[in-house]
DNA sequence: CGCTGCCTTGATCTTCTTCAAAACGTGTGG
DNA sequence: CCACACGTTTTGAAGAAGATCAAGGCAGCG
């Protein structure tokens, strides 16, 4: 992929430890779909549940296996969810930017993570005991039809995950997973910088393959594909997507 | 595999039309996990919003994209949820037996049905319409957690069929399909007929081959070969597990 | 400036799909 | 009860997609 002589454009990097404000706990907390139904004084007494804690990247926030810690959300930075196998190898199920959140959704105790999580970015995630996020659905049942969405809508698109592994090649795969990066993590950039939809997360060609259950070279070979197509522009460990069109019709040739 | 001479050794097909009796009702729907807390007048209450709808097998119970008409709880028979995709492949998500559901979980009007759902044997359906569900849910706190708990579940078994799917070879993913179907609809045999556990569905290598992401010739080699090793034994729409641990070591080398 | 990882590319090999044909079972109608 | 016809299953052979092994190139960093 030799042609482009550009240095990462990604915008992160430089920071080795996140800290977020009480402004921005409160807004991130507002944010969420299933707070957006509780009152300025619930909000705050929900957040008065929530810690924060702060991560440099590369660090894990939570091990597969582990028993719960609580409900983490996701305030400032990137953290990636993953599965690993006997094998060795490793399933990256999602990545999630402010706003995301994974860990004991349900509030049982007892439960375990059935992922691990790892800081891809600096990053400050927020985190509520099971016991203190189970009363506030137990109180405010609106929240907890909230969280029934969200988790739907989680369900959903793991079933689409699924049929895209059962019934798509892995360039269809790639292609997706491109699409869906943009659309969660992207940035338009201007055209000075050469245009396109660049994806803010360092996204190594490991990555990829992780996320569409290929390897790394074969993800760099179809990836050397795109760019010759002009679809997208790409580097070590940044991706931008440069003609989204395209990609969709890979992906679902409906 | 030709060496078995016996005929189709399922309990079922023989009935053309199932109907489910108010006892079989009341029985079902308290055994469902996010029911289980309700007294008996909620749950008799309950049992008043839901209607029962009979199915031939093969009949279709919805289509993926049409508008969610309830949550579906299958009191009587096989149903399973399926998925299509533009190239004409199947998914097959999910094989329900009684006391399975899906549908509208959430209660939220205005949602579409993301798998189709098709009796495989003659089977009895209750529904109860997205409204009165949510109203249980508004209703009763508890009920609410545990339907948390149950789309947390499901959650989980989906993003191990991802992880199947992206790391292992087909011969891991169909002994654990296997092992995960004479678990939820297995049926000890009497040594008399050959022992092992059945599966109580007629299984044919299509569906097995949609469960896995493969086709059914390769579905049929690789069954072939776990005959011949002798862990399980299988005919036309038939399948029983003889040496559950071999398939085990198989699927989970760890 | 050289080191360390990441990325790319090539060659080979395995796995799985595809196409094709024969054998089998199951239910049907004689 | 038997024979036939249909859909399912099995099996084979050829081909494609992707994994693996291996080597070289490029970026960033001390």
């Amino acid at each position: 992929m030799g042609t482009q002589r550009r240095h990462t454009p990604l915008a992160v990097e430089t920071v080795h430890r996140a800290h977020c404000t009480v402004h921005e706990r409160l807004r991130v907390l507002g944010g969420l779909p299933f707070f957006r139904s509780l009152d300025e004084a619930a909000l705050a007494q929900a957040n008065q549940a929530f810690h924060s804690e702060d991560y440099a990247p590369g660090a894990v926030v939570c091990d597969e296996g582990e028993p719960v810690r609580g409900l983490h959300v996701v305030a400032v930075g990137k953290v990636k969810l993953v599965r690993h196998t006997a094998g060795g190898q490793d399933v990256l199920l999602e990545i999630l930017g402010p706003g995301g959140f994974f860990g004991g959704l349900s509030g049982t105790p007892g439960e375990r993570y059935t992922e691990g999580a790892e800081a891809i970015t600096a990053a400050c995630v927020l985190a509520v005991a099971p016991a203190a996020f189970r009363e506030v659905l137990r109180a405010h049942p609106a929240t907890a039809l909230a969280v029934l969405d969200v988790l739907g809508e989680r369900l959903r698109a793991a079933n689409e995950t699924i049929r895209q592994l059962s019934a798509h090649p892995v360039e269809q795969r790639l292609a997706s997973v491109l699409l869906k990066l943009a659309h969660s993590v992207g940035e338009a950039q201007p055209a000075a910088r050469g245009g396109g939809v660049l994806i803010q997360v360092p996204l190594a060609r490991k990555d990829l393959a992780d996320m569409t259950g290929t390897t790394p070279e074969t993800a760099s070979r179809i990836l050397s594909q795109f760019q010759a197509q002009g679809w997208i522009r790409g580097g070590r460990r940044w991706v931008a997507v440069q003609d989204a069109s395209a990609l969709e019709r890979l992906a679902e040739p409906a």
